[in-house]
DNA sequence: TGTTTCATTTCATATAATGAAATATCATTT
DNA sequence: AAATGATATTTCATTATATGAAATGAAACA
């Protein structure tokens, strides 16, 4: 039917609440915010009324997901948003299957180490366990990489699907520092290599003196469900990492994949 | 005015929308379930008719809090609940202010630290830097505390308002373990306890074999504005903290003291 | 005391959400 | 290859209910 390129193409809604999609963007606004901020402002920045702002706020608020400073009477987001992101993150199998091996490769290699997975086409951090340094903070659960510039996402794009390679290759390849492979030739290349070797590194592709060493985890019909990966400084993670770090996280990444194994 | 009283006996919902009530619904139903569920179930759950329910959800997809399995068509919880809840934790001044100070506090002691806030009426975990145990799993931000049966529970109601240690001295005190104090007046003896000494322990009372040792942070005006700890075995952490151990915590927590006195 | 800055409530209006039922889609089974 | 059953999705008439302008209230400030 030609109608629907035509609808889509005339009013780009094909269904949905507004009323909802309003009070959406008042939770994602007032994320944004720094500080709380008063409800005529907010009322202002989504281009409704007050009234109806206040509204909404006001079944927000019962349900936790934007809170009311008690002094000013401004409205900020609520706590509810970081319970329900902790009790999500927690879902998923794979977090529970991997830990006891993740503290393990910490322990083993003293670096710290994340679990990444991919979802409706987003790199997701869903587990970071702690080493010594601070870097690690900018890798927190619910943290977004990008598929060509880390070492997760390489090993997302060697061992996943090539249609997924192939967008992102053809797509717009951001450069996080000097270091980021922003041709999708040398992306490709790069991941021919990646799937060669069974294990990935990106150093000082996400930030400057630092590296990360990844390796893929699948389930038992070898399906890629997850990454996961040791970060440290360069000084520790060389950009040729040493054998044993190789052995090491390809290694935990097997031990993994053979857990999944019994599941579903 | 009376009518004001009678409103309120008579229909107890003062203001706000029921769309958006409903839809809010709909996404916390999301999040307690374990799987991807069917439209039909959700609209059954929330006695609600499919129509109505699937154009939240299209909504709610489109903003990234709901997704839909692929295969299945399904429908299952977002993951921008996860980079909300991550992105609010990062506001908090205290945690950025503190970070330093908690790295510290771990490297020195060994133990996980945690920093705890309280956001209306309930305590967060704001940050656990993790030490090598796994213990600190039930630690993770985002987690909410009961002010009686944990030590920074006991920092907030021995250096916070009057009104929150009588009401939470009043009402329900539910036993995690054997050793939680499930009497009021003990807690109040507890509490006092802890003003006097400046630090609260909760050994055996949250997890069996898990001890806590926690301080008070305060603003410029003395005004308690987080808690922090160090949690471990009990076998590392004994009920009564080495004094080494208790100077570590106190120290860190009045350092953090000073670094806020020249904010806002 | 007056002034500003907020939130909150009221009320008439029509917008926009609603539910029942029809339809489409897809995977799996026969 | 056709039938089945599970699912999502769209349609449409009806009116419930979200809406905005303006009035009010409350509190902090000077």
């Amino acid at each position: 039917m030609t109608l629907d390129t035509d609808k889509a193409s005339a009013k780009a809604v094909p269904a949905g609440t507004s009323t909802l999609d309003l009070a959406l963007r008042a939770v994602e606004y007032l994320v944004l915010q720094s500080r709380p901020v008063a409800l005529a402002q907010i009322a202002e920045a989504l281009s409704s009324s007050k009234a109806t702002i206040y509204r909404h706020l006001v079944t927000l608020q019962r349900h936790g997901f934007v809170r009311q400073d008690p002094n000013t009477g401004r409205y900020d987001a609520g706590i509810k948003l970081m319970v329900l992101g902790e009790a999500l993150r927690q879902r998923f199998d794979i977090v529970s299957a991997a830990r006891e091996e993740l503290m393990t490769l910490r322990d083993r290699t003293g670096q710290a180490v994340t679990l990444c997975d991919v979802i409706d086409e987003e790199l997701i951090v869903l587990e970071l366990i702690q080493g010594r340094t601070m870097i690690e903070f900018a890798m927190r659960p619910g943290t977004r990489l990008a598929f060509h510039a880390s070492a997760h996402g390489k090993i997302w794009l060697a061992f996943g699907s090539p249609e997924r390679s192939r967008a992102v290759a053809a797509g717009e390849l951001k450069a996080w520092t000097p270091s980021t492979i922003v041709s999708g030739e040398a992306l490709l290349a790069e991941i021919a290599r990646v799937r060669e070797h069974g294990w990935a590194t990106a150093p000082d592709q996400v930030i400057t003196g630092v590296n990360t060493l990844a390796a893929p985890v699948f389930d038992h019909r070898k399906a890629l469900v997850g990454s996961i990966a040791i970060v440290g400084a360069t000084q520790f993670i060389a950009p040729e990492p040493n054998p044993e770090q190789i052995r090491e996280v390809v290694g935990a990444a097997a031990r993994i994949s053979r857990g999944l194994t019994w599941k579903d």
